[in-house]
This record gives C-alpha cells, structure tokens and sequence, in this order.
DNA sequence: ACTTTTGTTAACCATTTGGTTAAACCATGA
DNA sequence: TCATGGTTTAACCAAATGGTTAACAAAAGT
C-alpha cells in the first residue's frame, strides 16, 4: 500500500512550493528544491515525474486555497452583507499571510490560460463563489447593484492588487515620504468595509 | 557620428518589446527575439551587449510610459478633482491599449526590487505623482482625505487590477453567463469616477 | 582606388538544466 | 539469512540557450 504522506514526498512540496512561488514555474530550478528538501534530485522525478507535474500538485493546491474563502458566502448563519464583510476581511487575511500567493496565480494564469479554465472549473464546481452570489442576491432583490460584476472586479481588485503591488506601494510610499504598512492596511480595511456599505445601499 | 534609430537597431527594440512583454526577462528568448526582428541573433549583441542589457532598455521605456500618465496632475488648466478624474481616465485608457504592461511592469519589479529603485527614482524626480499631489492637497486643505496614501492606494487598483487579472475574471465571468468585456470597462470606469467623488466629498 | 570602420552572418562554444540510468541502500517478510 | 521491492544516490546525457568568433559585406573616409 502506498503512504499517502512519506516524509519525502512531503519535504519536496514544501520545498516545489517555496521555490514555485519565489520564482514562478520557468525561474524556479529542479536543483534547488532538491537542496531545499535537502534530498537527491532524481529523487523528485521518482516521486512527480516531471517539473510540470510537480508544478501542476503545488499550483492547484494554491488553487484550491485561494478559492476556499469563497466559502464564507454560503454560511446560513450570516445575511448577505455580513458575507460580503467577512469575504473581504478573509481575503485580506489569507493575502497577508501568503503575500506573493496573488502574483504567483495572476502571473500562472496568465502564462497558460487555457489549461487553467479547467482547474478553475474543478474549484468552482458546486462552490458558491462571489460572483455567482451577487448575481444571485441581485436577482432575488436582496441588493440592488448598478452592475455586480463590475461591483465584484472592484471589490476583488481592492482587496487583491495592494498586495501584488506592494513593492511599487512601497518605492512610492517611502519616496514621499510616508509609508506602505500594517498600519494602512487596517485603514485600508476599514475603507474597502464602507465601500461595501456605500454600494450595498445605494439601491 | 551614431545614428539615434539605425532601422536595425529599432526592428530590435520593437521585437525585444515584444517578446519581453509577452514572456518577460527569463521566458523571452534571444532566438525569439531576432526571428521577430529578421535578423541574425549575433546583432542582439552587437548593438545591446547582452540580454539584460537589451531588457533595461525596455523595461525603462515601458517605466517612463507608465509614469508619464501621471503628468496630468499638474496641470493648471484643471482643479484638483478634475485633475484626479483625468488620470483614472488616462491610467484605464493606458492599460486598455497595452493590457500586458501592467502584470510585465509589476511581475519585473518584484523579481528586481532593489535595481527598481532607481529606476523609479529617476521617474518620479521632478515630476508631480498621484501620492505627492494628494498630499500637497491634503496639507492645503483643498481635500480632507481620511488617509490620502490608502485612497491612492485604492484608486490605483481598481483602475489597474482588473487589466492584470483580466483572465481570471474572464473566466468566472463565464462560468457564471456573464461576460467581462468593454461595455464592463465603461461602466467599472464610471464607478470610479463615482468612487473618487465619494471620497474627495466626504471631508 | 584603397583603406578603415561599421554592419551582418554562419558556425561554434560553454554552461545550465530537465531528465535518465544503473547501481547501492535498506526495510520487511519468508 | 537472504531474497524482494521500494527508496535513494552519483554519474551521466541531450537539448536549449546566452554568448563569442572569424570571416565577409557594405559604407564612409582619404
């Protein structure tokens, strides 16, 4: 019987993970998750394969991840705009804990757009997700939204885009003189809140 | 005397742009490069030394073109709220043009942090940027921002995110039968333009 | 005309890198 | 104890790739 877990094969997608995400599937270097797992690296072949097989256990899990915060939009015990809340603020967690998760999936994505609308498929399937939720609550008319994708691609991206930025954020920040910090991120919370607010009501 | 634009010289810039666009600094390939610009690949070097030699020059470029959207916040002809309406105009507009120069610029900056430094410097010396504008506002009292580095913060994304993360919204806005398309990019541009009045209003 | 400089090419080189192989190691059970 | 099968390693290989070279062509200078 095979062991789900060796303690090798668990070593190397911790180490492929670090790597991947520092460098993307073209920058990182077979070489170097070995030294990372500290083991052989043949050793990788023998448990993934190949590169893209390695790659492709690491990105879907990161994958799988990122859309499990969707979660949170179809928990009963909150109404919609308490969803909608608790969504930005596990975003805003999960992104500030995993700073270079969004780039490493935007960058990804795009590289290989086709073949990731099947794994996005997978993620989607039965979930409900924010989008699908707007729409839903829209047409129930339990908000009234000028355009709820735009609504979703401006929420997201509010969410998303500082910490993909943060290095631009930061240059600039520190170039006049203020700063990019944990700080402004709590405000930056506090606004993406009124901003839901402001356009949950407007009806 | 050298030529400024020998027409070899530009087939190369115009091809490396490209490429590099498109692949970025490690996936583009000087082979690539040279097929592109019709000519044989010894002339990369010739007239560029070497790779990243080759990638500096448009990097900067595509840097200089992305900063100078930033010129019309200096214009006198314009209040100040004119001015911050104008630029989300001009940054939507930029990016619409040239989709990939937002995740290229972003992608290469995290890879180099500190060569962007300055890099960036020599862009923002002189000239007037979004941040440094707000807070020279905010001092005159001509705005009362709650936090001018987190409304910065907020504009810049949601007028740039949805550009670098437009595959992933493509993709879920079909899984949900809705679409991301250019009707989408007028109406997220007038929630901005809304957005940016809220907040400059609410002092 | 002819010499010098600049531009261009095909062939070549060194290194990196993903991937393979054959042998060794080691636990387990007969 | 020793045969078996999974695990691990050092050495190796082929392809890709950035970069160089030497020879040649075209222009420019005299």
């Amino acid at each position: 019987m095979k062991l789900i877990d060796s303690s090798t094969e668990h070593k190397i997608l911790e180490a492929a993970k670090t790597e991947f995400l520092e460098f993307g599937l073209y920058g990182a270097r077979m070489q170097n998750i070995a030294n990372r797992a500290g083991i052989n690296k043949a050793l990788l072949h023998y448990y993934f394969r190949n590169k893209e097989k390695l790659f492709d256990k690491v990105f879907e899990s990161a994958l799988e991840r990122y859309f499990s915060n969707m979660d949170i939009m179809s928990d009963d015990r909150l109404d919609f705009k308490e969803r909608v809340h608790g969504l930005a603020d596990r975003f805003l967690d999960f992104l500030n804990e995993y700073p270079q998760m969004a780039l490493f999936l935007i960058k990804e994505v795009s590289a290989n757009q086709i073949l990731f609308i099947e794994k996005v498929d997978k993620n989607l399937r039965g979930n409900k997700t924010l989008l699908s939720a707007l729409l839903d609550a829209q047409q129930k008319g339990v908000v009234s939204l000028e355009n709820p994708m735009v609504f979703f691609v401006q929420l997201i991206s509010m969410c998303t885009y500082p910490f993909v930025a943060k290095p631009l954020f930061t240059v600039i920040a520190e170039r006049n003189e203020t700063s990019w910090n944990s700080d402004s991120l709590t405000e930056l919370r506090a606004s993406i809140h009124s901003f839901i607010d402001h356009q949950l009501n407007l009806a």
